[in-house]
DNA sequence: GAGGTACCCTATCGATTGATAGGGGTGATC
DNA sequence: GATCACCCCTATCAATCGATAGGGTACCTC
């Protein structure tokens, strides 16, 4: 409280660097993106950038890290749980929107530029966070919670949703972010639920536990 | 028959280039993809290019009118219709799914660079293809066909999906176009229709006529 | 107060970018 | 056979890119 500045604003400058370069990075792409555009957004000169990250290439490394990380862990422990698949999904589907929301960075641009030759080395985590969800889907089409849809496509519908999101949300702080997360969430599930009635019980059961 | 060879393989240059730079603007983006690379794909050299286009930029921009072009006009048409809104969603969803399916180009990167400042003049189209479509989900609503939810959020889980299914298929001539472009609507119809029975009778209605 | 660390600066590097200048070959038309 | 349009070439441009070199200043530790 001593050294300490009361406005609290004092945002170090490497994480103004992360959250500056997530916003041009979605709304120009990440080559369209010139360090020095980054730098003279954070206010302080283009080779002061080297500082803090070795490469500008490790700059969306960290962003696309932060984006695979937490996700995968929570899609594989609900993947690996017990009782209904349909519960587990919408509570992993739940979790992943409001993060998305709540997150200080736009990470637009990470599901795209994983696709990059460049980024290669990150598609390992990015690959088990798609079979996790398939997984999902695919015990829930085998117990009758759901239709009997293209497991494969179903997914792809789902992260494209997700996706969509993260470029809408675009790093600003939602302030609904779990009212967001139910509806996209009950989205997906309506879609996909052989009994659209069940929809409620799930939506009751999701909210009052913890992922 | 006498001038042309039988292969009929013949594709002139400029459509060569089309292909080849939408190929790669969505592997490695707009920005991340250079003039060299294109005409390599091509195999021709690289000022030859500007033989048929006066900039990298004219490339990117014919991509952008293909793809707003005719998905527009039929979007417009349908939300103008009379008569069940459900079914006049389906029928565009299943047209611009199955274009996107048939297209020679790979149109992934045009959804992602029409937010780019440097294409700013190309938003225009793209949000009246957004008010069209709001528009017939506002109308079903009204009527009692789709439940009750947030209009502008649906638009935008639809969007996302279309997004997605064009990356997917990334102009690759998909041979089932017409299934996939079934599937992904009853997907879309399915999560907002207030009775998802009726989804039989709009496939069967959607099919028969022509947009 | 000497040494070390953290952070930012100016100046500049080599590589790559999109685009232009200008020449050559081919085929159709008159 | 002269002309012209078409298409592609080599050579090269200025601009911009990511990154490095090296110096200056504030602050902490001993």
């Amino acid at each position: 409280m001593a050294a300490q500045e009361s406005h609290e604003e004092e945002v170090p400058t490497r994480e103004r660097i992360l959250r500056e370069a997530s916003r041009l990075f979605s709304r120009k792409g990440y080559h369209g993106t010139s360090t020095r555009e980054i730098a003279e957004a954070v206010e302080i000169r283009q080779p002061s950038l080297f500082h803090h990250f070795p490469s500008k290439r490790d700059i969306m490394s960290e962003l696309i890290d932060i984006d695979h990380g937490e996700s995968s862990i929570v899609a594989e422990r609900q993947a690996a749980g017990k009782g209904s698949a349909a519960l587990r999904l919408y509570r992993y589907l739940v979790w992943d929107i409001a993060f998305i929301c709540r997150c200080a960075y736009d990470l637009t641009s990470v599901e795209l530029v994983v696709d990059d030759p460049i980024f290669a080395d990150k598609m390992a985590k990015r690959d088990a966070l798609v079979i996790a969800r398939r997984s999902m889907i695919e015990q829930a089409i085998d117990s009758g919670e759901f239709v009997s849809v293209d497991a494969d496509l179903a997914e792809k519908a789902i992260v494209w949703i997700l996706r969509g999101d993260i470029a809408d949300t675009a790093g600003q702080a939602v302030p609904d972010a779990d009212v967001v997360a139910d509806q996209l969430a009950s989205f997906i599930l309506r879609a996909l639920l052989e009994d659209a009635s069940q929809l409620g019980e799930i939506r009751a059961a999701g909210s009052i536990t913890e992922v």
